[in-house]
DNA sequence: GTCTATATCGAGATAGAC
DNA sequence: GTCTATCTCGATATAGAC
C-alpha cells in the first residue's frame, strides 16, 4: 500500500477511536508507519488529511446502509434490515461520532461530509417509508420524515447507551425496541 | 461565588462545549478567573475536577427528567413530555456528550456519572412502559424495556443529526417521529 | 517523495514563595 | 488559598537536505 493511503487509513482508525480533537498527527504518521515531511507532502495538514478519511469513511456508510436498505422488499424489512445489522456499539459509528466533536462542526470543510452523510439516508429512510404508506403497508397517518429521522436517531443514540453503559446490551435494546415501534403502524386492514 | 465553585462551573461549560480530551485546565482556569495554583489546591488535577463538574451535570439531567416524567399522567403522556422538551439541540446533551469522549470511557472513575445516569433514565422510562401496559393503556406486547432504551437513544441521536446538519430540524423530527410511534402503541379497544 | 532539524505553543503538572 | 516559576512533553507545523 501507498503511503498516502495508510495515512489516510491510519486516520480513519484513530478519527473513530479518538475523534479529531483526540487525534494527533504524530498519532496518525507512527500508525501509518510515515515520517513528518512524508504526511506533509501528501496532505496539506490534519484538517486535509481528515476530510480524505472522513469522505472514505462516509463512502463506507452509505454502500453498507444501502445494501440493507435495498434487502429487505417492505418497508418494515428494510427498516428493521438497517436497525438490527450487526454492529459494534461500544466503537461506535465512524461518522455520527464526528458530529459531536467541535473542531468538526465548526469548519465547514470537516463537517460537510458528515451532513451530507446524513442528509442521504434520512432521505433515502423517508423515501422507504412514503412508498410503504402510498402502497398501504403502513398507516395514513404516519410522517416519513418524522419517521426517517427517528429510525436514524435510535441507531446513533444506541451508540451512545453502550458506550457509556459499557455494553452492548442497550444499543440493541433500543434498535429491538425501535423495530417493534415500527411493526405496530402497519395500516389496519382494509 | 468561591473559587472552587467558578472552577466546576467553567468545567461544566468547558465539556460541554469541548469535551473532556478538548478541555485543557487552563482553559478552565482561564474562564474562572483563577490561576493555576488555585485549581490544584482545590482539585487533585483536570480528571478530578471533570469528575466534580459532570457529577453536578448529571444531578442537573436527573432532576430536569424528573420533572417532565412526573408531570404527565398516562404513560405516552409522560414520554411525551419527556422526548418534547424544549432542548437546544446544537449545543447537544451534557451528560450524552461525554459518552463519545475516549479518555472518558477508558477511566471507571470518569463514567461512573455518565453510566449511571442512563442506568436511572432508561430505568425510569421502563417503569412508566410497564405500568402503562399493566393498566392496559399500552398494548400488552410492549416491552418495557426495550421501548425505554429507543426513546432515550431517539433523544441522544437527535442531538447527533442537528449537529450534523448544523440545525435544530432533525432532532424536532425525530422526537416528533418518536412521539408519533408510541401513539400507535395504544391497547386496542377492549 | 521522504528524512531530519528546528520552532512555537499549549497541556498538564509540581515547587515553593507569599 | 492563591500566586509565579519551572518542568516535561506533545501538537502542529515549516525548512531544507537527500
Amino acid at each position: 500500500m501507498e503511503t498516502s493511503e495508510r495515512l489516510i487509513e491510519s486516520a480513519r482508525e484513530l478519527l473513530w477511536e479518538r475523534g479529531y480533537v483526540g487525534t494527533s498527527p504524530k498519532a496518525i504518521q507512527e500508525r501509518a508507519g510515515a515520517g513528518q515531511g512524508s504526511m506533509y507532502h501528501h496532505f496539506r495538514g490534519k484538517p486535509d488529511l481528515a476530510v480524505a478519511a472522513m469522505r472514505r469513511s462516509a463512502e463506507q456508510l452509505r454502500a453498507q446502509a444501502e445494501a440493507q436498505l435495498a434487502g429487505g422488499r417492505t418497508a418494515q424489512e428494510k427498516a428493521a434490515a438497517y436497525l438490527l445489522r450487526e454492529r459494534d456499539a461500544l466503537r461506535g459509528c465512524r461518522v455520527g461520532r464526528m458530529a459531536m466533536d467541535p473542531d468538526v462542526i465548526a469548519s465547514e470543510q470537516l463537517r460537510e461530509p458528515v451532513q451530507e452523510t446524513f442528509d442521504w439516508l434520512t432521505g433515502r429512510l423517508a423515501g422507504i417509508v412514503a412508498d410503504g404508506v402510498a402502497s398501504g403497508e403502513l398507516r395514513p397517518g404516519l410522517d416519513p420524515d418524522d419517521t426517517a429521522a427517528a429510525i436514524v436517531a435510535v441507531v446513533q443514540g444506541g451508540y451512545v447507551l453502550a458506550r457509556a453503559a459499557g455494553s452492548q446490551e442497550p444499543f440493541d435494546r433500543a434498535v429491538r425496541g425501535a423495530v417493534a415501534l415500527l411493526a405496530a403502524q402497519a395500516a389496519p386492514d382494509a
